[in-house]
DNA sequence: CCGGATCCCGAGTGATACTG
DNA sequence: CAGTATCACTCGGGATCCGG
């Protein structure tokens, strides 16, 4: 239970890497004002954790998801899973039974963003106890 | 104006690469909530857009802050800045002039978040019509 | 019984005005 | 210029109801 991070080589070796390039340049301003409205939709907390539990195991159903996704509603399950469904992010199935039974499993171009994310989790995870000590300390100073 | 995006090679290989890597795996559960709880306040449209422009341009004043991050107010603005200057991301500076100078500029830290972050902005740009596709025909079909 | 729609309420957000 | 204060309003959470 001690450390426990463990990523693979591969993705720690991603994360420097990206950690090495000069950050985010430039586009045509139309497509960056595009592009910071998708990325104003897809940085979202919830989706970011449902992309993340879908990503490790899929499909799950709707009761699933809302016990993995520690925290969350079913309201903001129920919308999320619309929006990202509306974004061509998961694929929601629905088995005419009863008691109904509801799957959701990612899209390929779901998987391909949950890949991107990847850095963040990488970043996440490695710089855990340098954020909580940056919080104490900001904390601390004198106001 | 054309065309526009223009990564580097190294952004776009890099982005590849994550890709193809395994999605997000499993760490020692109490870990993982801590990550997960830095995760929620990190993934948040504006700490990214934010990020974003500072990743490009750093120092900033708070209102070249406020016109390049378009669409944020002054209250969110300065909210996620405390915010993030307090996770460690970004430092503050004030010069005790008239009329006031703040400035902003990330931190190490905050630059490596920013490159984590670089990956998601590439995925952005490079699936903004498959997205926009995808919406298109969920909103098309019949209710 | 499961998935989710609805309603109500409190917390968070945005626009505007104001101040050191 | 860089914030704070105020207020109207939206959005998220919880409980409840419902259709299959």
């Amino acid at each position: 239970m001690e450390r426990a991070p463990e990523f693979t080589k591969e993705q720690i070796a991603a994360a420097q890497y990206y950690a090495s390039l000069t950050p985010p340049i430039d586009l045509d301003p139309r497509i960056a004002s595009l592009v910071r409205d998708l990325i104003g939709r897809v940085a979202d907390k919830w989706t970011m954790l449902i992309l993340d539990v879908l990503a490790e195991k899929s499909p799950l159903r709707f009761s699933r998801l809302s016990e993995l996704v520690e925290g969350i509603s079913q309201k903001m399950l129920t919308q999320t899973l619309r929006a990202m469904e509306r974004d061509g992010l998961v694929v929601r199935t629905v088995y005419p039974v009863v008691p109904p039974k509801v799957e959701y499993k990612l899209t390929d171009l779901g998987i391909t963003l949950g890949a991107a994310f990847c850095g963040v989790w990488v970043w996440a995870a490695n710089n855990l106890d340098t954020v909580e000590k940056a919080r104490q300390e900001f904390d601390q100073r004198p106001r």
